[in-house]
DNA sequence: GCCAACGTTGGC
DNA sequence: GCCAACGTTGGC
């Protein structure tokens, strides 16, 4: 199993909305490293899903992907911001994986909280400029940000993963 | 192939 | 709202 972290604005789209729907298109992904870890994921893959653009910043929830890679259907839709001219049908160039909710964190980790954790020094989230909307996280750092908010992988995959 | 201009992201 | 960082575009 790998681990990702997903951002998404809360006030477009947060945790609480992901469990509410129960699962979700990740569409609109225009970046092209970002596509290819979507593309890497596979069925069961676990996600922290991070709240960005929000006071504060931060950890909220895990998701779990529930279906791999397919064409992001938005691409094709030309009343869609994210619509694509330059992709075809024929060779589609964005992807979406679905996900569904796994468990909210009983503590949010704040992106300062985030800093603080020895583990996660080299993560690019937590280095400046960094923009990427999807990023791979190792098994360590994802133990250190579940042990943060208050709960562990053990745990999550108890609930019936 | 270079690189300036531009648009977007996202923390603050 | 500001602005630094970054990716993309397009003229040359």
């Amino acid at each position: 199993m790998r681990y990702w972290l997903l951002k998404s604005e809360p006030d477009v789209f947060g945790y609480p909305d992901l469990e509410r729907v129960g699962r979700e298109e990740w569409n609109g992904v225009r970046n092209y490293q970002a596509r290819n870890f979507l593309r890497e994921m596979n069925v069961g893959d676990l996600a922290l899903f991070y709240h960005s653009n929000a006071s504060p910043p931060g950890v909220a929830g895990v998701a779990r992907v529930v279906r791999t890679a397919v064409p992001d259907d938005l691409q094709f839709d030309e009343t869609s911001p994210y619509f694509d001219p330059r992709s075809s049908r024929h060779d589609p160039r964005w992807s979406m994986v679905q996900v569904a909710p796994v468990a909210a964190l009983p503590t949010f980790v704040t992106l300062d909280a985030l800093r603080s954790l020895p583990e996660l020094s080299d993560f690019a989230l937590v280095r400046r400029g960094n923009r990427l909307s999807v990023l791979p996280v190792t098994p360590t750092q994802m133990q250190a940000v579940l042990r943060a908010g208050g709960t562990s992988i053990d745990e999550l995959t108890a609930v019936g993963v």
